[in-house]
DNA sequence: CTGTTAGCGCGTTCAC
DNA sequence: GTGAACGCGCTAACAG
């Protein structure tokens, strides 16, 4: 491996030099510099960046936890913060948590051990605290995207999740549906509450009772096993005529269930849900759904920590900041009239 | 920051013992084992993989280079390399070049100086070979995926994208259609030329007609701009009654500007395309695809790149393999008879 | 303008 | 069983 200690030898000068040359600090003749960057290129010399950030003791890497690589939403939250790192001087690592707090704990002690400067999460869900206390112990600053973590402390942004149920809901009772269920994640994860709460809320407001039995919650990501969804629908008579989806895995996955069953979307069941199916939803768009700003959430989220990180050993520090990106409703063929 | 020094003065022992119990190397009394762990459990000790790596001269670090991470296809792809990487245990880093060969120069240089183990990358294009050669250069194993580079030995995955074209054209003209046009990415992509030649060889098996005009090279990737397709349709005369598109983005890209015109898929025009539109594509099942393995790619390659790191430095050097995936061809309802 | 010294955190080698 | 010395590749601090 080629080192500045072979640079410098070839160029007949010393380490030190070769070092200010790659870094641009200090002064340096043009004719020295010239020609450690000939030998540079001859030698073929590549940085150390593991060496480098060993002594300046910041990596200059930061890192996005996500829960799901596949959806959608993530990945387009992800180029977002792929841009705003790049803007910044920043490398940017990827890890998939896949809704589990035991593999997020895992990436979290291999963030820890990589000396990231920073970490961007979408944490599994409320049993997240230790993992993220322990990235504070640390010393390491974080940013939350879409969920938050009670007892934690940390800049965030979010979705408006309540609103954005209590439009689906009011959509569906304008289309004159009255039997509206819900299928959501786990009540550990904070969107998943408020998607509840603004649920319940919208019921209220339209004269609609709440009913148990009419509310299903589970695991926000996909499986292969729908029987979890199957007896819900069992369980639910008279059967709903409209469904709320708490993400887009939830809707597909009750509308792959319906099909099974024989039943119809919308003709025989009305689906709505949270979050686009890609940016190639349009071509045959479908699914009428609350739509969230995902490359925002990136963006935004990167350029908080970003600002964290340099902020980092300065005066007093700043309050933890909340934004809360809006929820828009995108109407499409996925709801019909109740009949 | 705590190291094992700081492990070592506070349980009474030397570093070198505490590093011996990190490792589970050498021969350690069960007491002062039970010690240093202690201690490093008080103290909250993380190790340091920069440090780490820098003496043992690996990294444990895989890199995977993608050129679309909003892209379905790459996105199931790298779980299977995820999958398998976990399992050969290396982390696993990702790198989005968003099909442009100077952002996947940038990453590769990135990736040289983090000191990656290996690296799985989809190329850009032929024009990646200088990018290649310096990861060879450098001794830096990789494995390539989907695409080809001529000029360079490696290991690789590819789709068997001749055969994929072939059946495209052949369940069009099985439906009826004469006048089959191509959409395709660039020429300098091996994938995109495969495509093209299947294309062109099922025409004339078909007793049809090879016309450049129907056959339009652009690049594989989202852009808001859709005049080139607009004045490619254009210039179509008479229209064609199917097109087929080389890929997902670029079928999604031909149906918006179809759908922008008036025209209707599949009444008007009927489309195919090759790779699916994701996870969620069975809900609303719309555009008839060659459907390729995504995630295999992924952990197959994962698969020989780890072997070809374990080889090193081994005996005489195993031959480079390429393994080739079938291509499925879906029916859906983006296809009707001609008329 | 350029070089010397020291140390970032850790593991290998060799001694005890 | 355990420890001291050295070096991985690099840069900050200080000399000159």
């Amino acid at each position: 491996m080629v080192t500045i200690y072979d640079i410098a030898a070839q160029a007949g000068v010393s380490a030190m030099t070769v070092s200010r040359v790659i870094n641009n600090t200090g002064k340096i003749s043009d004719k020295t510099r010239a020609k450690v960057r000939r030998v540079m290129e001859e030698l073929n010399y590549v940085p150390n960046h593991m060496a480098r950030s060993l002594v300046l003791q910041q990596s200059k890497l930061l890192f996005l936890l996500i829960t799901d690589i596949t959806n959608p939403f993530y990945t387009t939250l992800a180029r977002g913060a792929e841009d705003a790192a790049k803007k910044h001087g920043y490398r940017l690592l990827f890890g998939n948590s896949d809704e589990s707090v035991d593999k997020e704990k895992d990436y979290v002690d291999a963030i820890l051990a990589t000396r990231a400067d920073g970490v961007l999460v979408a944490p599994a869900g409320d049993l997240s605290l230790p993992h993220l206390e322990s990235l504070r112990m640390h010393n390491v600053p974080f940013v939350l995207l879409d969920r938050e973590v009670p007892g934690v402390g940390s800049d965030v942004v979010l979705g408006d999740s309540k609103e954005g149920s209590r439009k689906l809901v009011d959509h569906l009772t304008s289309r004159g549906h009255r039997r509206i269920a819900l299928i959501n994640g786990s009540p550990t994860i904070s969107s998943a509450r408020l998607r509840h709460e603004g649920y319940r809320e919208a019921l209220k407001l339209n004269d609609l009772a709440y009913d148990e039995r009419y509310v299903h919650e589970m695991a926000f990501q996909l499986r292969n096993d729908l029987s979890e969804i199957e007896s819900w629908l069992d369980g639910m008579t008279p059967p709903p005529t409209a469904i709320v989806a708490g993400n887009n895995v939830l809707a597909v996955e009750v509308i792959r269930t319906l099909h099974g069953r024989g039943l119809r979307v919308p003709d025989d069941v009305s689906v709505v849900g949270f979050d686009d199916l890609g940016p190639y939803s349009e071509i045959d768009p479908f699914l009428t759904v609350i739509a969230q700003q995902a490359y925002q959430f990136g963006y935004l989220g990167m350029q908080m920590l970003v600002e964290r990180i340099q902020e980092r050993g300065g005066e007093s520090p700043q309050p933890w900041r909340k934004i809360v990106l809006p929820a828009d409703l995108i109407v499409r063929r996925s709801v019909a009239d109740a009949k």
